[in-house]
RNA sequence: GCCGGCAUGGCGCAACUGGUAGCGCACCCGACUUGUAAUCGGGCGGUUAGGGGUUCAAGUCCCCUUGCCGGCUCCA
């Protein structure tokens, strides 16, 4: 009889054999799944993730990890990309390994290869990929000392310079941790039906057992140059996209969410519902709201300016350009000027000998709208009565973001920035800020966004003014408002900028997105750069903190993420047709114009469609528009004094008296309501 | 900024290995008027992003510029 050793699982103690693996134990003892949809795959012992074939020591706490759940899926994707490398390099012997980690959805593998992967290239690698998969190759770990692994890897460059990071191989690379751990250095070895050795890669692991696993729910997606080790310093790999789920079925559905996400994105709609465009004479990252576009816009800036009136903050403007003194003031240009537009050189006079006889001005555009702001507080002598001071603007900025990161209405060159600088005394951070995220996120509410997160950046170390005991106050502030709002809050440490700590709202979309929205943040330093004081009631003066605040970010952007939200299907508030009117046949058209007529007294946007279209082509136009109410007369109608619906999501509500539908309406825009 | 791909009338697309631009929608004109997602007919519209080159001949091949797309880096 073997020696038993007593292990626990599911919080229940249990002797096995020695030598039992976790496999053995989770699957042959306990009768877990090998295979399908709740197929265990690696194990959690001690809380570190493992082989199945880990051999057991007496009192580990074992516990079973599924292909299906976070940790099992990690494992299936970056088992996937071990098959992926390991058919690049059968297609392409020259090939070297970079690294190759799982990621949100997938995973990737950045190879060095003489020549970019062709989309036939691409192809070839997943038939390749779907005959490892298939012939079931198993995943063995082999612990290495570091030479062995420099003698196995001798023709893997950048797996040597891995191995030399050992230990550091967070700041290595992103990703670079799955290759090497802060522990003893691991290979895994491909073993075939044969048990021959075909394919081997540095690596930490765990590793699904056997490639049978990955099925045929895999894709590779595309393609893209990484620098290497993420530095535009060193090379640049290729690298290669892919995304692996535990059946064809969920592979389809990921498939179908990213085919959704198109049908929402806001290029595409923005063209199609005739909103604004990017003509190239004005050149990249520069747009142009058009008439639909911009009644959509107004009405997003007309009720934020309502709601910053009633909350106390005060409208001021600031012009587009400035002369450089402003921004060498605010320091902009000794840590911001590669972000902003060339200056201008003006005003300069020579004589006739070419010498110059008055030197003239750098002129720039503005890429921040807080200096001009501190301009107005400076204006005057401040006292501690006016505080804290909200000024608001809805400021337009220019920055010159390289070539390479425009996107869309969501990173652009010029930009309008719904921005508001509040000036508190110290004592005054705490309610100010309370009652800031209490604004943001009601008003953000109101625009149809309800889910969010709280991000809390904290100082980084290395690099930041001011006082310790002043961070310390307003971080621990900015942590307890945060808690205050019962919002999930995510720590990023050391992500601060050097001014000050900051609080970023995180909104998910109608399709789980998240985006970044409103920032608060906190600045010790312009007040200081800008000198700035007020007079406090006992007579002194003293220096106020600055609270920095957009809203939506940019309007642009906010525009954009409202726009994939509610996939062009704008709530009426902001719809910019809210109503089109369409007769059953010409003879209508008088009543629907007397409708129209009193919904525009109202202040509805109404539209009769009046054109040669024949009745059912009207619906189709106004249902593509996404119009949110059809009003539709016909003899059945006129006869009664009545209208009928037909809403945006097809269903219809037949001889509504005139009065109610103008009543139904007006509602459904003096309320924001979210439907239709 | 870097790597790769792309650029044909307003939009979506077509034009074999280079042989001299075509379709649908939209738009304009006309006819028709029919209760819930496409009525019929006619017409306008492109020096194929811009510039240069190779060739008897370039939308198709080469170079430069601009813009777009996907990543990388960046996003104070």
């Amino acid at each position: 009889m073997p020696a038993q050793i007593t292990v626990s699982v599911d919080g229940a103690e249990r002797p096995v054999p020695i030598g039992t693996t976790a496999g053995g134990l989770l699957i042959d003892e306990l009768g877990g799944a090998a295979r399908g949809a709740g197929a265990i795959v690696v194990a959690r012992v001690d809380g570190e993730l493992r082989d199945l074939a880990h051999v057991l020591t007496a009192g580990a706490v074992v516990e079973a990890v599924t292909i299906d759940s976070p940790d099992g899926l990690a494992v299936l994707r970056h088992s996937t990309a071990h098959v992926l490398a390991q058919a690049v390099q059968q297609a392409h012997p020259d090939a070297r390994l970079g690294i190759g980690p799982p990621v949100r959805d997938g995973f990737y593998y950045d190879f060095d290869v003489a020549t970019p992967f062709t989309p036939e290239d691409v192809k070839a690698l997943e038939k390749a990929m779907q005959r490892i998969v298939n012939e079931g190759q198993t995943f063995v770990r082999r612990v290495v000392t570091d030479d062995q692994a420099r003698a196995e890897l001798a023709a893997e460059p950048y797996k040597l310079e891995l191995i030399g990071l050992k230990g550091n191989a967070a700041d290595a690379a992103e990703g670079a941790a799955n290759e090497v751990g802060a522990g003893e250095l691991t290979i895994y070895d491909n073993v075939g039906r044969d048990g021959q050795v075909v394919w081997k890669d540095l690596c930490r692991g765990p590793h699904l057992p056997t490639t049978k696993l990955i099925t045929n729910g895999f894709s590779l997606m595309r393609t893209a140059a990484a620098y290497w080790r993420g530095s535009e310093k060193n090379p640049q790999l290729q690298r290669v996209y892919g995304t692996a789920w535990p059946t064809k079925d969920e592979l389809r559905a990921y498939v179908d969410r990213l085919a959704e996400a198109e049908r929402r994105d806001h290029r595409k709609l923005g063209a199609e519902l005739d909103l604004f465009s990017f003509p190239d004479e004005i050149g990249s990252g520069l747009a142009v709201f058009h008439p639909r576009g911009g009644v959509i816009r107004k009405a997003m800036e007309d009720y934020s300016r309502q709601r910053h009136e009633e909350s106390g903050y005060e409208f001021v403007y600031s012009p587009h350009i400035t002369k450089s003194a402003l921004f060498e003031t605010s320091g902009h240009l000794d840590w911001y000027a590669e972000g902003m537009y060339p200056p201008m050189h003006l005003d300069a006079e020579l004589d006739a000998d070419g010498a110059v006889r008055k030197p003239g001005q750098d002129y720039y555009l503005k890429p921040m709208n807080c200096p001009f702001h501190c301009l107005v507080f400076r204006a005057r002598g401040r006292s501690y009565r006016e505080l804290p001071l909200r000024m608001f603007e809805f400021g337009s900025v220019y920055r010159y973001e390289k070539s390479g990161v425009v996107h869309g209405l969501t990173r652009v060159r010029g930009m309008t920035q719904d921005d508001a600088h509040i000036y508190v005394a110290v004592d005054q951070i705490e309610s100010e800020l309370a009652l800031l995220l209490t604004f943001v996120l009601d008003l953000l509410k109101d625009y149809g966004l309800d889910d969010f997160y709280l991000e809390l950046s904290t100082k980084n170390p290395d690099k930041y003014v001011g006082s310790d005991e002043v961070w310390q106050q307003a971080t621990d502030t900015l942590r307890k408002v945060a808690q205050d709002s019962g919002l999930e809050l995510v720590p990023d440490p050391g992500g601060a900028a050097f001014y000050g700590p900051k609080i970023s709202v995180q909104a998910r979309d109608a399709i789980g997105r998240t985006w970044q929205m409103s920032t608060i943040q906190l600045d010790f330093n312009l007040p200081e750069r800008f000198g700035l004081e007020y007079q406090a009631a006992d007579g002194t003066r003293q220096r106020p903190v600055m609270i920095h605040r957009a809203l939506f970010g940019s309007v642009e952007r906010f525009f954009a993420v409202l726009l994939e939200h509610y996939a062009g299907a704008f709530p009426a508030w902001l719809a910019p047709v809210q109503v089109v009117a369409i007769p059953v046949a010409d003879v209508f058209t008088d009543h629907l114009h007397d409708v129209a007529a009193r919904l525009r007294a109202q202040g509805i946007r109404v539209e009769v469609d009046t054109s040669d279209d024949r009745f059912p082509k009207k619906i189709r136009n106004a249902q593509k528009a996404k119009v949110p109410f059809m009003l539709i007369a016909g003899e059945d109608d006129v006869s009664k004094g009545a209208v009928s619906f037909r809403y945006r999501d097809g269903s219809q509500k037949n001889a509504v008296p005139v009065d109610d539908a103008i009543t139904e309406i007006v509602a459904a825009v003096r309320t924001r309501a979210a439907t239709p």
